[in-house]
DNA sequence: CTGAAAGCGCTTACAG
DNA sequence: CTGAAAGCGCTTACAG
């Protein structure tokens, strides 16, 4: 049964050693060929052994003996999501694959889910060392300052996406404000004037700048801005349809409404045709996040699109390119664009 | 600078050298505990100090160097999906996560999108140790042979999730059979004859699989089954719009579609509606796929639910609990659901 | 029955 | 400049 030679394992799996022997060099030149060590001397001849070799082996460095050894270079990054049911957060994790690709580093995406905790989840993949830097995106406010405060005492490499609080020491972010106002610019020029917003929960931390930015956006069209504007619901189909529900029955008469994010949007239409509103004839509506399904819409959505791959992919390379103890605090360089489409009408005769 | 003692790690890291010396043991023992060990003989005395002493510093075991040392157990399970914004996938990566955590392993989602080849993923997370275990979903069928090949002559535990093709070792599918015999039974109870299918390409192994389906559940109910009734196109919204165009121009006139898919589904509705053809009223519809957005589609959406979360779920402990020599064929344990909503609707008058 | 020692596959500081 | 040796944090076969 044993008489195999013990210096390589029985299985398909090829190691660093067997590449040294078939190119007739010690182990170490392997590796350091491979991480192109800038302080070893080689002969093109060598070299050229030593890639033949671990081309004809197939040979890839055993990902655990590399990170046991040295905890230098991220080689996993994991990217953490609430749910993969969303798809504002495909688009996310799309972004961060391209990046991921080209930087040549795993990417693992595992969400919260209701089953877990985000500080739980963190607190596992970093302890256990199964990943070397960590992406955050979207969750609710309330862990947010604890991850912040375990990863920054562990020095260990990590990026919140779009969340923007005093305290959070590394985050990347879009630019809501700037979104929120196309769509209020785009539904005045339109000739609208009673603008109502379906808004996120202010406990949320995307929903209070949201709300804020949709303050600044009327005043600064030179309409009056009042709370009553404002219907706070969560992030869901029902808030949506709830947040309809409600300013159906508010005075003065919406003509047009703003929906701070997709999923509530969709509830908002659905609500909308139950109670005979009609889109765009009696109501114009628009809403956050261009995804795919708003022009599958009945009728399609008017959007504004936030740069959500941008955020994975530009956060990607952010967290690669920083160091640990360095602070990171911006926006996506590419900014918000607005999709126009038949749920948004004129409103003058 | 290096006044610190060498024995630890500087990070915030622990290891089970500091557990040991805190409980006063021999790390062995602390390793044995853990992974309850049957040959261990220790004091209750002992046990609790261990285990007071992994509390208190909050000691989880590396990964890398447990993985490096015995390649047994699995810990970590990657999960391959085409794509993370078909919500179909979402499912079944819900349901593993579901599983995942139950059976304390992680779940690495990746996903294949267009940017590397399944094969080639593969063979990166399989050669570099990444991960332990493979689930392998949806994807072309042209490269399941070889990486079924590939994995298998490794001996590596893996799982096709719903592929069903010879030569195939492992693989947990869905009875599409009887979903599509659901769908049909219940537009024959409904009254209609004329039942045309827009499915998938018969070079993928779902498409054709449902095609035959198709044929077989017509058959049963007693109407006459001819290859004109269906129609092949891709599991795209764009593909369903154009089987819908097809199927528009064909005779005998259809009073009734099963669409195979959910995408598909939402293309046919719209194009439905392009050309003043009214669902339910002219048409009736009915698709795959439950997910929660049949209900908020304009007429709501009639669907067979497949168990895309029992899917993800039975298929990770699946993976867990056969070695990695054992064959695997078989069903899904739940069997498929019927979701009546607005878009099906009796065709006698 | 128990604990000390060997070794997994790498990388890198260091001796020659 | 170069290559052999030490060691990362675990687990387990094995000696006592």
């Amino acid at each position: 049964m044993n008489t195999k030679s013990r210096r390589f394992p029985s299985d398909g799996r090829v190691t660093g050693t067997q590449v040294a022997a078939l190119a007739k060099v010690d182990a170490a030149v392997v590796s350091k060929i491979l991480k192109e060590d800038p302080t070893l001397r080689v002969s093109p001849d060598t070299r050229k052994r030593v890639m033949d070799a671990i081309q004809q082996l197939g040979y890839r460095p055993n990902y655990a003996a590399q990170r046991l050894r040295s905890s230098r270079r991220i080689g996993a990054v994991g990217l953490i999501i609430p749910n993969f049911s969303n798809p504002a957060f495909a688009e996310i994790v799309h972004g961060a694959e391209i990046a991921a690709l080209k930087r040549k580093v795993a990417l693992f995406v595992s969400s919260t889910s209701e089953l877990t905790t985000p500080l739980e989840l963190i607190i596992d993949l970093v302890a256990s060392g199964r990943v070397d830097a960590l992406l955050i995106a979207g969750g609710s406010s309330s862990e947010t300052i604890e991850i912040n405060e375990y990863l920054s005492a562990r020095n260990f490499p990590f990026l919140f996406l779009n969340r923007q609080s005093v305290g959070i020491r590394r985050s990347l972010f879009l630019d809501d404000e700037h979104a929120i106002s196309l769509l209020v610019d785009h539904l005045v020029e339109l000739g609208h004037k009673k603008i109502y917003n379906i808004a996120g929960k202010s406990s949320m931390e995307t929903g209070k700048r949201r709300q804020n930015a949709f303050k600044k956006a009327i005043t600064k069209v030179g309409l009056t801005f009042s709370p009553d504007l404002i219907v706070e619901e969560e992030y869901s189909v029902i808030g949506g349809q709830r947040g309809f529900q409600e300013i159906f029955k508010r005075k003065p008469k919406a003509t047009a409404i703003v929906v701070s994010e997709f999923n509530m949007a969709v509830g908002a239409l659905n609500a909308a045709r139950k109670a005979n509103v009609m889109v765009p004839e009696d109501l114009s509506m628009v809403a956050f996040n261009n995804l795919e399904f708003a022009s599958l819409l009945n009728p399609s959505l008017t959007t504004v699109g936030l740069q959500l791959q941008h955020l994975g992919e530009e956060g990607l390379n952010l967290l690669l390119l920083k160091e640990p103890d360095e602070e990171i605090y911006q926006t996506v360089s590419k900014s918000a664009e607005l999709f126009l489409r038949e749920s948004s009408k004129s409103n003058r005769k």
